[in-house]
DNA sequence: ACAATGACTGAAT
DNA sequence: AATTCAGCCATTG
């Protein structure tokens, strides 16, 4: 399994530019990497980051509805809960509260 | 090499 | 509004 810079080192390096109590969408993401329809890699992408020495915030990084779905597959699926709580996201039954204003649009905030 | 799967999304029904 | 379908492409059996 070569690891080439591709989209996994790009996937891991816009996630570790999310500031804290914000939260992305694997679309934004795949989006401003030029791969709007490829969100499902970015989550990919995400699960390699457990296995890659890169401390990846994939806990700042939820669906288009700012629902956690990739809790379950944290080592413990409550951290991801409770790191966005700590840094101030409300939640509601594992979805993200304010999801529009503590949404973080790379393309935006990047602004390329 | 082929088939199935997956932390998604948007359009269609 | 809820469910289903199709596209996306890397990883795995």
């Amino acid at each position: 399994m070569e690891n080439k810079e591709g989209f996994f080192s790009m996937v891991h390096q816009v996630v570790r530019l999310i500031p804290e109590g914000r939260v992305t969408s694997y679309g934004a993401i795949a989006k401003y990497l030029g791969a709007p329809r490829s969100a499902r890699m970015v989550g990919w992408a995400m699960n390699s980051s457990f296995n890659v020495d890169n401390p990846v915030p994939a806990h700042r990084v939820v669906n288009g509805q700012g629902l956690l779905t990739g809790a379950a597959q944290f080592p413990e699926p409550k951290m991801m809960e409770r790191l966005l709580e700590k840094e101030g996201v409300e939640l509601k039954n594992n979805k993200v509260q304010n999801f529009a204003e503590l949404f973080w649009n790379p393309s935006i905030e990047l602004e390329l």
